[in-house]
DNA sequence: CCGCTCATGTAACAGGTTACATGATTTA
DNA sequence: TAAATCATGTAACCTGTTACATGAGCGG
């Protein structure tokens, strides 16, 4: 079960509320970990009847009230024993690189649509996640802030993130140079 | 359910065996999906059932029987209606991306050893994929065989396994070097 | 007045993981 | 003789997804 060592990862950053957390873990922000909101309440359920968050209620005018929540010491302690085991190794699992994979025996041009605004939804993340990291390290160099930031956490897997959409991307825009000309060279004339 | 569409464009490339499916599908060689054992003779149960695929039995002496599977013309408008839906976007999901999340607050040594063993599995991955697509390019140049070849689905596919598993090295390796120096420079001295 | 944001959930279902189960043959 | 390979599954459980539900205020 990650998603509370997830959930408990994100909030040692600071109290959050369940909306708040549902916006970090939402597709377009997202850089270490991705999940839904209602997934998100329920883990907060659950992690605050186990002890391992805390949440104080806020009162809002003109807005619904909130709960945010922090790690407690029993949180800390859970996360630090998650980080001690063996991580699972990692697996792609996307649904493009199966229709790839059946690229000649199938229709290429709805493939070739789809490849592209992957592409295009991959150089967004690149964006976003450029100014991110531009936000965390402040007007620090990269490798200064490394050595002597604090909060290099985020800013490391935020680094994964980016070299992950960099590659989408240009994988993406490879494929559709190799089906585009197959395609052509193979058209009746 | 991507699953079977995976296990369809697998088979696309030849007969093969719930076991051999298992091996194509397993930890060392996935490049476009993962799926263990169990999940794959389930699912070729289920395959067959629906007739998207069909099995023959190979009576073997000094084997166990196996039942070789291949895709019915059924089971190809399935891949190509699969094919023409819209693709729902890809995440990273990744135990280590967590710890990473975290590494400020919780011990680093064990951190930096489970990088070290990923930053090992991943260049095993490229080494064993480099291999693969040598194989199926032959004596070819990659610009050649992209642009005549056959099976080119499993090259591209391939080429995007080893680009991943150049990044995940590269990440961890600096990561690596990033929480060592700062371990380094906090000891107490 | 329509749609978006803030704010929180429940319920049903689909999918994936772990554990268990069997049994013959080849290789070290 | 112990371990790995070939070959196939069942059952229980955990996780994640989809659909549904509510309600107030703000901006155009």
């Amino acid at each position: 079960m990650a998603l509370r060592h997830a959930v408990l990862a994100a909030l040692l950053d600071g109290e959050l509320s369940g909306y708040q957390l549902a916006k970090a873990f939402d597709v377009g922000v997202a850089n270490f970990w991705y999940a839904q909101p209602q997934q998100l309440y329920a883990e907060l359920t659950r992690l605050e009847k186990e002890g391992l968050v805390a949440g104080r209620e806020v009162v809002q005018e003109s807005r619904p009230n909130k709960r945010l929540f922090h790690v407690t010491d029993a949180g800390l302690a859970e996360l630090e024993a998650f980080t001690a085991a063996a991580a699972k190794p990692a697996f792609i699992r996307d649904d493009l690189l199966v229709k790839v994979q059946a690229a000649e025996r199938v229709d290429t041009a709805a493939l070739v649509a789809q490849l592209t605004e992957r592409a295009q939804v991959a150089q967004a993340k690149i964006d976003l996640f450029g100014s991110l990291l531009h936000r965390l390290r402040g007007d620090r160099t990269e490798d200064e802030f490394l050595r002597h930031g604090d909060r290099i956490g985020p800013y490391l897997t935020c680094l994964r993130g980016v070299a992950f959409e960099q590659e989408n991307r240009d994988w993406c825009v490879r494929t559709i140079a190799v089906l585009e000309e197959r395609r052509q060279s193979h058209a009746p004339h």
